[in-house]
Order: C-alpha cells, then structure tokens, then sequence
DNA sequence: ATATGTGAAAAGTTTCACAGCC
DNA sequence: GGCTGTGAAACTTTTCACATAT
C-alpha cells in the first residue's frame, strides 16, 4: 500500500490539500510546454500566491527545491502526482443526463487528468441506449454491477436535487467512495468512507456578485 | 446607495462570505415548505457547521435573532438577501457554445437565484444565429455593444483556456466588474474593478480522488 | 427551559525573515 | 549573487462557555 513518505506526520493542513491540484495543473502546464525548473516566486505568481505559501506547501511533504537553483518540474510533477492519486487512472460514472450531464460526459478534461468516464446513466427508460459522445446511456439497474465490474470509486452526480441522497446512499452501499455533486444540495453522509465534493455554479455566481457590490470599500 | 448597517465595520471575513450563499440557499429553501423560524443548531446540521459558527457568522451583519426562540425565517432571507445583493436581479452574458456553454445556457439555477442571461456568444461564425434554449448566439463583434446596452456587470465564461485572459480584458475594459471562469487556467486581473470566481470540475474531482486516497488514515 | 450573541481561548493559516545551501 | 526550508510572529477562523433574553 502507498504510505506517504515516512518523516510525514499524517497531518496535511486542508488549506494546502486544497491548493495542491492548483500546483499540479499548473506544473502540468509547464512540463508540457518544456520547463525543467521553476521558483516558488514564478509558481506563487501564477496562481495568485506568495512565495511563502508555496514552499510552506511544498515542504510538508518532503524536501523537493534545490537551494539557490528551484525545484524540478519533473520531480515535482510526479511528487505531487503521488500525493494526489493522480498516478494511475480513475474510472468514473457519471448519473444524470440532462443538460448538464450531457456536456459532462463530453468535457475531455475528466480523462486529461486520469478520469475515466466507464459509463453513463439516467433513470429516465426513453434515455436508455440513446449515445452521447460515443457511450450509451444505460438503465440505474445496473448501477450496482458496472460499479462492481469496474472497481469504480469515484461518481459524478448531475441529476435534480431530490434524487441526490437517495441515489448516494445506494452509491455508498455499492462502494463507491467519492462523489462529485452538482446539485445545489448538501449531502449528509453517515460513514466515513464516502467523501462528498460539491460544486454549485449559482452559488458561485452569487459569491461572484457579492464581491462586486462590495468592491468599492474593500481594497 | 445600500451601505450596509452602521454598527459594521467594514471587514466581513472572507470565510463567513464563502458560507454566506450557503445560508441563503438554505433558507430560501425553508421558506419555501412555509417554515417560520429556524435554530442555528438546525441550520449548522443541514449545512455541516457548528451552531456557535452560524450565530457568529450572522451575528457580523446584526442581530437577527431572538434568544430563547430562533431565527424568523423570512427577516434572515431578507437580510442576507440584501448583503449578497439578490434583491435585484442581474444582467449576465455567457461566451462560448461548446458543449459546458451550450448546458450553461439552458441551466435553470441561474435565474432561479436572480439571474438573468440576456445574451449568449461565440467567436465561431457558423454558429451566430443558431438558437439555444431560446436564445440566438451573437457574434462576439456585438460584446461590448450588449454590455452597455444591458449595463451588464457579470460574465459566464466557457472558452478554452487560452481565449481566456484575452477575454476578460476586453471585458473588463467594456465595463464588466465579475467573471465567472469554466476554463482550467488561473486569470490575472490589473485593476480592482474586477473579480473572478474559478470554476475547475476536474480540479475538484482531483482532490475528491485526493481524499479518497487518504480517507483511512484521517478521520 | 431554551436559544441567541459574544468575549476569550484554542486552533489553524499566512507571512516574515533569515540561516543554509547552491 | 539567488532561492529554498523553516522557526517564530502575526493574523484569521473556529470553538468554547456563559451572560443575557424570551
């Protein structure tokens, strides 16, 4: 089993968990376009930190950076990696296609990042068979058994609010231990083996607008 | 002006922002099954929080509550629904028709919390004049034309990641104040006049696989 | 009896500033 | 010269616990 590297106490702050998908798309980036180094000043600066930041966050899992020199982009790409599961791949299923679900199960950028979309569902019978980007839609009743034959940890809700909870319950039951919500519900979960992950767009417009009316007194 | 009750300093923590939406959304709820009042203790639960973390959360805009009772449902909504600025309504424009554009533009959360979406773009000519959702793709020409005419201050963004910066300058410059960003990239803004609020769905699937990975040493 | 509002303590996070190494 | 790694300080956020009001 992959425990992490032994001087670290198991003990990550959120905050940094939070930032660590930030430095790997960004390092992604760079690897991509040929950097072999890069400095925690031009890291930060990227993605509106202090250098400070993010060699503290760097730091807690071990001693990446060279001193006088930066910290090697390819060596912190599969650092981070590591850290974050992003070493092997995903498979994902995805539950709802509505509008949303839709242009989900067509947005490459779930496999760019090690996802992998195994199959789609909706609960609607006349949805049954119909392709979206090249994957049939299939019937809830076989949620159990897709999960199962494909060892599937991680689901992707798109479907109305008052399907949610029932649907994550019968996800956990099937063993399933991530789900990525887009309802603009909360989800109670009992166990601890199922972690939730919400992301509500009109909320987020909503924070947007905050922001904007109190734009003028702040800084 | 609505400046917001004199007693206030104006220094709301950002955390208490972030939470704020979340308490709308929920209250908004309430209201609408005809509750009258609610206990933070209640609300906290619905929403993962601690009791002492909503009155405290609240206690910054005033005193909503009534000891020994609860909270009026319907003052609460009000309240927070002037501090977030959802007692108007708000122009947005969306930009960019692929397939997160083309749901984006046909998702009806947006309106249900105050938004209305009075024009929809893409830079690809062949697709100026095809309907979606009842509403006709304009050429990207015609952006800041619309913005003024509607006096639009929040944008939709669902561009690929390069047409991004380029993007919310032009739009910043047209006089929008809040762009809401789909696109994988980090945006740096110059001037204060506008904010933005990032949108990253793989992002956030990764550090549900981050949790997954390290939900048994934890909690 | 019950629930808010809030000082004060605790916990968590960021920034400072500089020793240590290239 | 330049940049990392990290203690210590500063700041932010959460939790505790209880006076206060109904």
């Amino acid at each position: 089993m992959p425990k992490r590297d032994p001087k670290t106490r198991d003990q990550v702050p959120r905050a940094t968990v939070a930032r660590l998908a930030l430095y790997l798309r960004e390092l992604q980036h760079l690897e991509r376009l040929g950097e072999t180094t890069v400095k925690s000043r031009w890291l930060g600066q990227k993605l509106g930190l202090t250098d400070a930041q993010v060699r503290r966050d760097l730091s807690i899992f071990g001693q990446f950076g060279q001193r006088g020199v930066g910290y090697s982009v390819r060596r912190l790409c599969g650092a981070i990696g590591d850290i974050m599961g992003t070493d092997r791949r995903w498979p994902v299923i995805l539950i709802g296609m509505g509008n949303l679900g839709r242009a989900l199960s067509g947005y490459r950028g779930f496999e760019k990042q090690g996802f992998d979309l195994v199959a789609i569902f909706d609960s609607a019978p006349e949805l049954v068979g119909t392709p979206f980007h090249g994957r049939r839609v299939e019937s809830l009743d076989r949620l159990e058994a897709v999960v199962r034959k494909h060892k599937v940890q991680l689901a992707i809700l798109a479907v109305p609010g008052s399907s949610v909870q029932e649907l994550v319950d019968r996800l956990e039951k099937a063993g399933v231990n991530g789900v990525l919500n887009f309802a603009p519900v909360r989800i109670l979960t009992n166990s601890a083996s199922m972690s939730v992950m919400d992301v509500d767009m009109a909320l987020e417009l909503q924070r947007l607008a905050f922001e904007v009316v109190n734009r003028s007194e702040n800084d």
